[in-house]
RNA sequence: CGGGAUGUAGCUCAGCUUGGUAGAGCGCUGCGUUUGGGACGCAGAGGCCGCACGUUCGAGUCGUGUCAUCCCGACCA
């Protein structure tokens, strides 16, 4: 943010003058691009943020999405809380080890010192699963599926908007089930509607599998994540879903009586999304002119700005008509009617926050009767960026028009991914193709440990997900060892 | 948590080498004129120079410490 490069190519005027290019440096530019949009502010605690409320309506917006599929899917929403005794969490070894070092701990409260410390959950299968322990008796109970909407923190070193925060937001599920099969089936469903929320509406196209031994949840039996790619070409993990076996239901006893008379151990699953997936959003389709968001993520998806001129009054009634004719047509649109900036400063502005659709309304189309278009998808002067549309037509024109701009962002952003995933047989070139971050980087693989720990070692990279088994026929691109199916290689945020 | 860099107005930064009354551009406030890609004029407001200690007659400038931020690693949604 401090310094500039000086050996770079002079560059054009930008359109939008507060962000730096984008290719240049993505950290940078995206830094640039949270706080420019007012998507966030710094807090005064280090490592948090303040979500501002574009920000968080962006969150709400994917809150709807998939709060929606999960009651689609019969799960409920609950509230635990968020101190959580030291001697609870304490109980499952891998889930705590796995965690320890990032809990923060509550140790004083009403001015004394606490004779146990409170963890500050970092997430909260320790408490669900306490309460499903009192609250399951009988195989009649199950399955029992609850989500809650929460807040967590994790005491992490390096921070960054949405991708690493100290305090974050997220939903996270947890069920608990008869068997494994429906509770591997729960967690199967939950993963496929994070990879359709993750494309469908925020249009980051993503790759669904499983997690490696090493990468797996810490308690968990087997962790499935969705992968997207980022400009840099290092990964982003935007959800995961566990199965956690019988692991948490053994240590917090959570039992009930099967139908055979039997006592057994419920099936536990869990699941997350968090606001992560609004940093992904923002790097796949952000360019140089800031934000551009997917119509379906979008706060408002069209912004109507007046161009005045001599003919003020009339043109700022157009605009009010305009907005109550969209509204009523359920389109999320605002008005900027700000006096005090002209229009080119309002172009940048909502540039900036990625309003997919800009509504110009002038002297000029008052008196031919139409309005004029500027999609944020498209470059300035590309075609079709800027189109004039009969007034009238305006209400049913802006859904199409949403669908076709929802669906070119995805096109970019799968077409970056497919031109950056890279299968390889070639050991030398795997290695250099990791190091460079040359993207999801496909081989056969060995699905040892030792294996990874060495390709971490060398390139930085680790897996992302393992991608279907095979006959087993080949060997280990990274190693030489037989090969057991394929992975996906890369770095990662 | 290791290595590097940076902290001066809301933002981007100059001033530090060689100590001597705090600067610019943009933004902000008021009035007027403007309005199809960041308007112009006039008048204004805005600073414990990150913080602490030290050196000095005197510190934005020199020294030590500390905190924060950014970059590169190690650890993670």
């Amino acid at each position: 943010m401090r310094r500039r490069r000086d050996d770079e190519e002079p560059e054009k005027t930008p359109l939008v003058k507060e962000i730096p290019p984008k290719a240049r440096d993505l950290s940078e530019w995206y830094q640039a691009v949270c706080y420019k949009a007012q998507l966030v502010s710094l807090a005064p605690v280090r490592g948090c943020v303040v979500l501002r409320p574009y920000g968080f309506a962006l969150w709400e917006r994917l809150q709807a999405t998939l709060d929606g599929r999960f009651k689609a899917t019969g799960h409920e929403n609950a509230y635990f809380p968020l101190l959580i005794p030291e001697r609870l969490l304490s109980r499952e070894a891998e889930h705590v080890e796995g965690f320890a070092p990032e809990v923060a701990w509550v140790t004083q409260g009403g001015g004394e010192t606490l004779t146990e410390r409170l963890a500050i959950r970092p997430t909260s299968e320790v408490v669900i699963g306490t309460m499903y322990a009192e609250w399951l008796q009988s195989y009649r109970d199950l399955p029992i599926l609850i989500n809650q909407w929460a807040n967590v923190v994790r005491w992490e070193k390096r921070t960054r908007p949405f991708l690493r925060t100290l305090e974050f937001l997220w939903q996270e599920g947890h069920t608990a089930h008869a068997t494994e099969r429906e509770a591997a089936d729960e967690v199967q469903q939950m993963l496929g509607i994070y990879a359709d929320v993750a494309e469908d509406v925020v249009a980051v196209p993503v790759y669904a599998g499983e997690k490696s031994q090493s990468e797996r949840f810490a308690g968990a039996t087997h962790t499935f994540s969705i992968e997207a790619l980022m400009p840099d070409g290092r990964a982003l993990q935007a959800a995961t879903s566990h199965e956690l076996g019988q692991n948490f239901a053994r240590a917090y006893n959570i039992t009930f009586s099967a139908e055979d008379q039997t006592l057994q151990h419920a099936w536990t699953t869990s699941w997350g999304m968090s606001w992560r997936m609004i940093g992904a959003m923002i790097m796949v389709h952000g360019d140089d002119r800031g934000l551009r968001i997917p119509p379906r993520m979008a706060p408002y998806e069209a912004v109507i700005v007046p161009i005045s001129g001599t003919d003020g009054a009339d043109v700022a009634n157009a605009a009010r008509t305009l907005l109550a004719t969209l509204r009523d047509a359920g389109i999320r649109a605002k008005l900027d009617d700000r006096m005090a900036l002209r229009p080119g400063a309002k172009f940048a502005d909502w540039d900036i926050r990625g309003v997919p659709l800009r509504i110009e309304i002038g002297a000029k189309d008052l008196r031919d009767g139409v309005v004029t278009f500027v999609r944020r998808d498209r470059e300035k002067g590309e075609e079709g960026a800027k189109t004039v549309c009969p007034s009238d037509d305006v209400p049913a024109r802006i859904p199409e028009l949403m669908d076709d701009i929802q669906r070119s962002l995805y096109k970019q952003a799968r077409t970056f991914l497919i031109e950056h995933t890279i299968a390889t047989q070639d050991r030398a070139e795997f290695y250099r193709l990791c190091r460079e971050r040359a993207g999801m980087i496909e081989i056969a693989w060995c699905e040892r440990p030792e294996c990874e720990a060495h390709v971490k070692v060398e390139t930085s990279a680790t897996t992302r997900v393992l991608r279907v088994r095979h006959g087993g026929d080949t060997v280990c691109t990274a190693c030489g060892e037989p090969a057991v199916g394929r992975a996906y290689f890369a770095q990662s945020y």
